[in-house]
DNA sequence: TGAGATTAGTCAACAAGGCTGACATAAATC
DNA sequence: GATTTATGTCAGCCTTGTTGACTAATCTCA
């Protein structure tokens, strides 16, 4: 892996068609600061969850039951991509717990439809500000052109084929 | 969580002190963009891993075995953030499968100068060019301004103790 | 030179959270 | 009525993280 000296000088045309090719040492670092960030990003929720018995797993379960409440199983291991013995296991010790309700689906009984308690909601706004006030401050060191920057090269990251699917998900509001 | 209709309206400056409070719903899309980009952009690597009986952890030692060849143990669990028994199980299975390298320290002789064998290089090729392919092509899509406000976002986004130790090693070359 | 600090490696035990496979149940649908 | 679907559950496995205790080698400093 032969590290060139970043030659990138920025065009200022941001059109993907005649988009210079990024050298390998740019790409190395830009994957190194996703590494990193990720990390950081991770660490606060994770270290409140640690101390109630609760792991990242759990955390995403609870973000996305806030983000749609109702949501069914399968409507969650769609998103969360993980098996259903995984998820199952997360769900059961969040509704002992009492942070998710589980209700019997009204049309279909066979589902059911997830919900956070009060206390659920009450650890979701913990963890998400802790995530938001690191994205706010990012955010706002950076500038709203960093921003819009950002966001399209994230978009571009998630993979082609449902992509749609998933940036429906996350532009849509909370059902 | 309520979800205002999206308020941003992104100011000319670029300036980080007057810039404007993000608002809830931008955030919490933010986090979900990073939450989806990852979950894609690791995936690729997993998927060979996999195959041969590695995982996650012994990629990041081998991205970083080769990104400073001869990092010491030390060194290296500076950088992972993990303990030396984690570490220590991971390295010794590359070590086994002679992916790396591991010789004594020429000065202090305690120490474990770590390298890639030339098998560990060919692993390693092969792992980053796949992530090298997704944010390459992600750029490519995005543009040039906007990776470069990606990479200014997620430098905020890194930790700021340590910021400056961990923006070092990225933009240094290969020692 | 000798005491103490440092670096590395190891053992044991444990937990979270992935996975597969097999199976049960209730309800919807054909 | 038969089949499919949605969910839950049991058992067992793996990876990768943790703590704590300990050894061995070697470096450093008084």
């Amino acid at each position: 892996m032969n590290a060139p000296k970043l030659k990138s000088q920025a065009p200022a045309s941001a059109a993907p068609d005649d988009a210079p090719t990024p050298s390998e040492a740019e790409l190395r670092q830009a994957i190194e600061l996703l590494f990193f960030a990720y990390r950081d990003f991770t660490g606060d929720p994770d270290a409140v969850l640690a101390g109630r018995g609760l792991g990242r797993a759990h955390h995403r379960a609870v973000h996305f039951i806030n983000r749609s409440p109702g949501i069914t199983v399968a409507g969650l291991l769609d998103i969360l991509r993980v098996t259903k013995q995984s998820l199952n296991r997360v769900l059961r010790q969040l509704i002992e717990e009492e942070l998710v309700e589980s209700r019997e689906g009204k049309t279909d009984r066979r589902q059911r439809n997830l919900y956070l308690t009060e206390a659920g909601h009450a650890l979701e706004r913990e963890l998400s500000s802790l995530q938001r006030d690191r994205v706010g401050r990012a955010f706002r060191a950076a500038g709203p052109e960093a921003v819009s920057g950002y966001r399209e090269v994230m978009r571009q990251m998630i993979d082609s084929a449902g992509r749609d699917m998933v940036l429906g998900l996350i532009e849509r509001g909370e059902t």
